[in-house]
DNA sequence: CTGAAAAAATGACAATCGTCAGTTATTGAA
DNA sequence: TTCAATAACTGACGATTGTCATTTTTTCAG
């Protein structure tokens, strides 16, 4: 259970601080990044920011986790990010002068902290080491969004599935994979019950264990030959 | 015909400078980047750069149009973008300090000039206005795959080849389109056998024509309608 | 602890789409 | 101009996957 109490989270103690682009970058200034920012507690399905509104600012995830999303014409979600404890959520819109093309929103309990967009873009000019490591993660993403387009593209549902199931696991780390199937299925690009049907396909293969909405990976190694890379 | 003499293309007479993010950003300076670059002519189909080589410079399309493609686990191409004349071509890799994750390669003669990373690195690092520029651009891209991960999961392949065409007229402006049934197919994400089946259909649907290789768009609203937004 | 709401699961069925195998048309170099 | 190579096209067929309808299980507020 997270502290609900909106006490002033501290990036000097923040233990998400060794993964974030702050943490990597920007050693010296923890204490600025301190005096600038605000920190929240949110609830679960809780959003951040909403696709077509105006970005005010970025967010740092303290502890929890967010779904990045996108919707389909019909409304239907596709999830393109989850982000985990450390990173920074919405600085791309703090560049393109354009309304987010994208929804956040929380999958479980969180704590996030709030920088100002004035603010964060001050850093950003002053600080060319953060800079650097921000046009460096810009990047990054380009060329995994490459790779997630042709994997949609390319693989098959049970393919990505197998995929998507190791991504998660690095997500979830020691904890274990812990989403709505209608998530998953959105994460996949599939329907809610084809997701289900794979799911129950790896258990019986004995891929993975289902405990309800839990998901405990027994091999990954059979995962990764399913992936097909 | 274009020229193949090897002689240099001023920036300060290039016609695409106007539609390019030195054109837009870096108004003053269009003769430094004369002094730095180099230009070449390109044959049809000849590689830029291929997927896992180290970058070593960025390029700038000053006529033609060159395919941004990775390649999936059995090989196959999935194109993420078609960049036509005025686009920088490459610089994402630039600050990912990664090698390449897709490849560039032209789809027909063109006529592009070369930047180094160091002086592209330095421009950047010395030009405000550019770098500004260099950092909306990566977002917004970054912005746009997130749409096209969202319309390779959700749309079928009908819904995605109208959203291509109209995609694919505005990049050739006043040609017509002009792409190997391959190409055209592994830009959607689809089978080849698929695609010309569904041309066929649009064509007898009085959507378009096909002169061989080139299709002419008879019927843009009926496109939108179909793309679904 | 209980009941209503939400989520997960199952079954049946049809359509989309990919694969394979083969034919026709087009291109471009000799 | 010709011929070989490449690209475009057609047909048959089945597997994958989405949809709809329904049941079972889980969650969580009161």
């Amino acid at each position: 259970m997270l502290d609900k109490s909106h006490k002033h989270v501290s990036c000097s103690t923040c233990s998400a601080r060794k993964d974030s682009i702050f943490g990597n970058y920007c050693e010296c200034d923890a204490s600025d990044v301190d005096n600038l920012k605000s920190s929240a507690y949110y609830k679960k399905n809780q959003p951040l920011f909403l696709e077509g509104s105006f970005p005010r600012g970025v967010y740092c995830l303290n502890q929890g986790k967010v779904k990045i999303f996108a919707r389909g014409d019909e409304g239907k979600e596709q999830i393109i990010h989850i982000a985990k404890e450390g990173e920074i959520i919405g600085f791309r819109s703090m560049f393109s002068e354009e309304p987010y093309k994208v929804s956040a929103s929380t999958l479980e309990e969180c704590n996030i902290c709030f920088i100002n967009k004035e603010d964060f873009l001050n850093m950003i000019d002053t600080n060319p080491t953060l800079r650097n490591g921000i046009m460096k993660e810009l990047s990054k993403e380009l060329g995994d969004r490459a790779m997630f387009i042709t994997n949609m593209a390319q693989k098959s549902v049970r393919e990505r599935l197998a995929f998507s199931l190791i991504i998660l696991a690095d997500i979830y780390g020691d904890e274990q994979i812990n989403l709505t199937r209608e998530d998953m299925a959105n994460f996949i690009g599939t329907a809610t019950e084809t997701l289900i049907r794979l799911l129950k396909d790896f258990k019986e293969e004995g891929i993975l264990e289902i405990h309800t909405r839990k998901l405990e990976i027994i091999n990954k190694y059979k995962l990764l030959q399913i992936a097909g890379k």
